[in-house]
DNA sequence: ACTCCCCACCGTACGGTGTATGCTCAAGCG
DNA sequence: CGCTTGAGCATACACCGTACGGTGGGGAGT
């Protein structure tokens, strides 16, 4: 279980506020915050979170593990300054003048893009709001089409999350059952359906009668890529169409 | 990392369909299925996901660690147990006259306070879908709201996604939020204090100014637990606003 | 009643994790 | 040139999930 914000909060912030790039005293063998953190993110990229392990970090640089605690106090805090540093990819919005719908469409497509970039960052828990520069500046681009359309601050803010938490949820079940394929080898379907040979033949859905023929009649197409991206698109829809209203009754109200 | 759905996936439905409770052939040190499940959950309520260990669980039950593996393949195959187990809790709902919307709303909160009184579950991250008996009811019970008011089955099935994942998520950061509190032994408020000041002192806000100025209003109430209630309550109307809109479009195409 | 076999039970061990501790030794400076 | 400083790191510890192989008690067969 790999957590955000569960370091010592102070040294995060320290950490992420440094100046980056700058010209940092370099000892013997070049380690470096930055490199540190590069390596990592390259690492997890590759392979997957549960196998960021520290040693494989120092393998991969050439040092030995314990010489990474010089630069960062640990594992913790090394996730606060991944998930910044690749925060820092969502492209900077231009607020067009298609409207705040198309705009957060964009802005949504786009985080939805660095989840599936990297793949780790939806298997990581905010236990508490690490505030970098790179997420700030996401949470502004995010922020930015909702401003000045009748929504308060607050409403704002729980529009973002409301969104985000979309977003990662979304991403994470479609990576998910990516991986399914790559580590079967078999579709999605074929190993849908072996097993649910299996299942069928223990399962008792006479008390559950909704549930069997709802599944009975998505089973059979929901679980290629397209399906999930027409899945995205109609529940991103029924959440603008929420926001939608409420402002309308909002400047209705005028 | 927790997943549900990661072990092997036919003995896990074997085990998630069997009789539970019926007088199965116990041994020396009366360990069953049930014991196990039902030791574990315990665990997971009184400490957390992470401290839920093999050898923790035997030591509560008294027998040594590698009798569990007599009962159970893997603890992965353990957690879709404790999952599905804990599922069952969710309240038979009775379909009131009060319309779709208010069911939904009694679902949605059965399912939060489910969350909430296991603090573990919201941590699990599915895997596959695993269905077992009590999550197949639970799906059931969610979907039985949505039935027979317009909308095809694909859509149902979506809809129920996104407010299962809405409600996890909102539980999960939640959750969050109050383990500050327990661990720091401060008020969430107090804790945010401490660390704002820290920020405000090397953060750059003059690039994000429409951040800042929510984060402003927002920061100084937005912690306690009245107003986290007040916001998923604003988020589930914004979903349900959605839904409710998709319905009538629907209705009024007849 | 005696024997035998099966399998629930479990002690030990292996390869992994994050990181505390304390050593070494190169670089910079007076 | 000698000394101090701190980057780098080998070792060790306490955990984790679980593979393997041995033990011993209870049920079945005669």
């Amino acid at each position: 279980m790999e957590h955000s914000g569960k370091g010592d909060p102070a040294k995060s912030i320290a950490l992420l506020w440094r100046k980056r790039g700058e010209s940092m005293p370099i000892g013997r063998s070049g380690l470096t915050v930055d490199s540190i953190v590069d390596a990592a993110i390259e690492l997890a990229d590759e392979t997957s979170l549960a196998e960021l392990s520290m040693r494989a970090i120092a393998k991969r640089l050439g040092v030995g593990v314990m010489s990474l605690y010089t630069h960062i106090p640990g594992k913790n805090e090394l996730i606060d300054l991944m998930v910044d540093t690749v925060s820092g990819e969502v492209a900077i919005p231009i607020r067009t003048d298609r409207g705040w719908r198309s705009d957060i469409e964009d802005v949504v497509a786009n985080y939805r893009r660095l989840c599936l970039r990297h793949r780790w960052l939806v298997y990581i828990i905010e236990t508490r709001p690490v505030i970098g520069p790179n997420t700030l500046a996401a949470w502004n681009v995010l922020l930015t089409p909702l401003d000045g359309i009748g929504l308060t601050e607050v409403e704002m803010d729980r529009i973002t999350s409301l969104l985000g938490g979309f977003v990662t949820t979304s991403a994470r079940r479609e990576i998910e059952l990516a991986n399914v394929e790559r580590v079967t080898g078999e579709s999605l379907n074929s190993w849908w359906m072996s097993n649910e040979a299996l299942l069928t033949r223990v399962m008792d859905t006479s008390t559950t009668p909704v549930a069997e023929r709802v599944g009975n009649v998505v089973q059979e197409g929901d679980l290629d890529q397209d399906n999930l991206r027409t899945g995205f698109a109609f529940q991103l829809d029924l959440l603008l169409n929420g926001i939608e209203l409420l402002i309308n009754t909002r400047t209705a109200a005028l």
